[in-house]
DNA sequence: CCCCATGTTCGACA
DNA sequence: GTGTCGAACATGGG
């Protein structure tokens, strides 16, 4: 499910926990999340700790702990967090469940596609090192968009803008909807642009993230009336913009959803 | 039963 | 090296 503006939500709903200490930990011991990290370890090494603080870093989540302790959480397809009463019973997806006294902090995963990473050490995790600026920072500019179309001259831009390497946080809705408003058909590629219309589309990866992260990011709310998002899930969709029925095509290996009438 | 799913990774192949 | 494609992962919903 999470995208850039999805893993802000699930961050901030942890956020009750911070300067809380963990009094217990419950673990799925055999939950594939877990991955290489021994949920054992990190079941005994969260026990009695306080959480610091968090960060989110595309669709990635780092949580630190004190004793120098690092939660790298990745959400996956169906990864979620929440906070609930003290006194939840963890039930069949939650994998890990740190229980405080005011509050429970919750990560579930049904699909389990998610991925937890562990890390006790002075220095951040390397995982958590040399990561790429993501298209809502400021380092994100314009200058830096375009090497990065010069460097994919030939990949479509549906496939481009869904590599985590360089538009950290941007997914399957979200690469649809940053075209659609650029009016760009998923499978053009950076150098088949006009400088116009990569300008036009520089414009529109940075005011989807941020309206993204502005209204689903705090409150979960939806996208305007006017955006694809709305339009595009129910099949047989129409382009709130020409009128005209939207098509649904495999494209970069996942489903697009586009508007021909307008993406050209 | 069928098909689909807001993600990532890996191997095969042109 | 580039890019594409399909499969795999595990579960639930329509």
């Amino acid at each position: 499910m999470p995208e850039l503006a999805e893993v802000e939500f699930y961050r901030k709903q942890w956020s009750p926990g911070i300067s809380k200490m963990v009094k217990r930990v419950h673990v799925h011991p055999d939950a594939r999340i877990f991955r290489e990290a021994d949920p054992e370890i990190i079941q005994k090494q969260l026990k009695g700790k306080l959480l610091l603080d968090s960060h989110a870093h595309g669709k990635k989540l780092l949580f630190c702990f004190s004793g120098d302790i690092w939660l790298g959480i990745h959400l996956g397809m169906s990864g979620s967090m929440q906070v609930t009463i003290p006194e939840m019973v963890p039930a069949r997806h939650d994998h890990l469940v740190l229980k405080m006294d005011s509050c429970t902090l919750v990560l579930m995963d049904p699909r389990m596609f998610g991925k937890v990473l562990f890390h006790q050490g002075k220095e951040s995790p390397v995982w958590w090192s040399n990561l790429p600026a993501q298209p809502q920072d400021e380092a994100f500019d314009k200058a830096y968009f375009l090497s990065i179309l010069k460097r994919f001259p030939r990949k479509s831009l549906k496939g481009l803008l869904l590599e985590q390497e360089v538009f950290p946080g941007i997914g399957n809705w979200m690469a649809d909807e940053i075209l659609w408003q650029a009016r760009i058909h998923p499978a053009l590629t950076g150098g088949e642009l006009t400088s116009y219309r990569k300008n036009k589309l520089f414009a529109c990866i940075k005011s989807v993230c941020e309206i993204s992260l502005k209204i689903i990011g705090t409150e979960w709310g939806d996208p305007p009336e006017t955006w694809l998002f709305q339009n595009r899930w129910k099949r047989g969709g129409i382009c709130p913009v020409s009128g005209k029925p939207l098509e649904y095509e495999t494209i970069a290996g996942r489903t697009t959803c586009f508007s021909p009438a307008i993406q050209k």
